[in-house]
DNA sequence: TCAGGAATTAGAATAATTCCAATTTAGCTT
DNA sequence: AAGCTAAATTGGAATTATTCTAATTCCTGA
């Protein structure tokens, strides 16, 4: 196998999943690694065809299955930006994301704590947040474009 | 018909369609009337549905045309949170949204001018957003569990 | 009233994702 | 090491929201 997780990312890819009595299997292993390796927020269908050049049996319904499976035990976050395919993030910390329009790249960007707190005091009395979501779209670096 | 705009958003609608050279005809009133009428953030289908009771001719396609109308010239908003259906809002101030995820309601969410602006300055210099999006998740109301 | 573009319609098509039933695999037990 | 069992994977079918298409109908302004 050309992909390699770090022996970090290695330790918690195993830890992560068995202590939710979860296997490691190569194929998780395997989703999970491009995700890291390339961290350009691959659609599933990116992943599916990275993935292929390493195992090249596995199908779709597995890309989906481990994704779910990393997504569940929070390795990876889901990205949904309006109607498109959504994305995947290895990107642990909180932070928003921004869609250039013109090149439909997706960058991360960073929310400083007090910015943070702000946002989650939005939140009216009597509702318990467990998620936010902030994105922004419109012209990204000139490079883009 | 028994839907009916107020003297105010008749007038808002027929000008604003009007001024972008698109006709104010009678499914694109309804459409915008039923999302007027009941704040709750209908979903296409949701708005289909109430569409029909009026205007029993309706099809899907013009549903889904005049929402895009609707939302082009900024009458109404769109509303993604995650990969569910998209949802349907005449709130045209800037607010975040709450989703209750056992009751699958959509709440708006004031956004003060203050966080508003905080938000607006975590995009990076040489980006320019033109949308944000912000979404809460978690418990809502206790009326709704 | 008539022409011509705009809007609507029904139904087919698409795209992303999920489901399903059958097979394979991994991690115990012995 | 062999067998067992539940978990994971597989290919393909199904689903769901949405978009497309081509034909028809409707407005509007000459």
């Amino acid at each position: 196998m050309s992909y390699s997780l770090t022996s970090f990312s290695k330790d918690t890819f195993n830890t992560t999943l068995c202590e939710k009595g979860l296997r490691p299997t190569k194929q998780r292993a395997c989703v999970y690694g491009v995700i890291l390796g390339k961290r350009d927020h691959p659609t599933a269908d990116d992943i599916y065809d990275r993935v292929k050049r390493h195992l090249p049996g596995t199908s779709f319904a597995t890309v989906y299955n481990c994704l779910e499976t990393l997504v569940g035990c929070g390795l990876v976050k889901q990205v949904n930006m309006d109607r498109s395919p959504t994305r995947y993030c290895p990107n642990l910390t909180p932070h928003a994301h921004f869609r250039c329009t013109q090149s439909d790249k997706i960058y991360d960007v960073e929310i400083d704590n007090d910015t943070l707190s702000r946002i989650q005091a939005l939140v009216p009395d009597g509702f318990e947040a467990e998620n936010l979501d902030l994105s922004f779209s419109g012209t990204g670096k000139p490079s883009d474009i």
